[in-house]
DNA sequence: TTCTTAACTTGAATCGTTCCAGAAAAGCGG
DNA sequence: CCGCTTTTCTGGAACGATTCAAGTTAAGAA
């Protein structure tokens, strides 16, 4: 589990400056996998106080940007954040309430990077969802 | 090229009444491939005239019920609809421009079906996403 | 044709997100 | 430690895709 020092070196490393609302954030997402962006103002205002939603929503796209968080938006849902970056790992997500679980790649490194016919185009990342139901709403179903 | 008479047929297919918005709609999404909804309204007011906005969304949500179209929503784009259904291909997307373009499976007909560790989750299906450029923004790169 | 149900119109509302201008704070050189 | 410069944060408003609600219209069955 990282420190708030740990954070603070993470920042620094991407030449960001290190404020309370950063520090806040970054710590938020790595407590909270796949949070939204309301989820997320909510833990940094636990840890600060009062904060605006537009510094929450600034601090994140600083973070994404740095690529110290990754950003993503599945169909049909607001954008959520993770601190797991730059291991080519996927996501699992449940079509009837939204949870959302890391997959890690099926066949080495970067499987689904080389496709069939790319149309010319240059290639830097396959996202792969896999869309399903998860244990609690399977459960439910069959009741 | 499918007639008037093939998209009635469509519709007439998975219990769906035949309005001209449908068919309208219908052959929108097969005229303009990844289309987003402000285009289709367009294209479905080129053919009929005037037509509410919410009558191509409902239409569009019903077709997608339906399963004569898919819906497919790229991270920070709009909703878009394209009529190749069952086929289990995937897409390519520039970064730059939002250009899409279709990418059949690179490893028979359901490649990444199989998840490494799937949490318990039952997939249904594998959504890829390969992020890169396009050629022609690729050359804009360069000049 | 008549009836029933589904579909369309009109209009407004919602919600996540972004933009703007000004105030505040952090980092840095002195 | 002090003041300056740059960046960040605040507060408010705006935006745009999508959805909701109520009433009217049209499609398909009897």
């Amino acid at each position: 589990m990282p420190t708030t020092v740990d954070y603070e070196q993470l920042l620094r490393e991407v030449d960001l400056r290190v404020t309370q609302p950063r520090v806040a954030a970054l710590a938020a997402v790595y407590d909270n996998p796949h949070a939204d962006t309301g989820s997320l103002i909510e833990s940094v205002r636990e840890e600060l106080g009062e904060v605006s939603p537009q510094a929450v929503y600034d601090v994140l796209r600083a973070l994404t940007d740095a690529g110290l968080v990754r950003r993503i938006e599945p169909a049909g849902s607001v954008a959520r954040y993770e601190s797991r970056v730059g291991d080519n790992h996927h996501h699992v997500i449940c079509r009837a309430c939204g949870a959302i679980a890391d997959v890690d790649c099926a066949v080495g490194d970067t499987p689904c990077l080389t496709a069939s016919e790319t149309h010319g185009f240059a290639i830097d990342e396959a996202e792969v969802i896999y869309w399903g139901r998860c244990p609690s709403c399977r459960k439910e179903t069959r009741v």
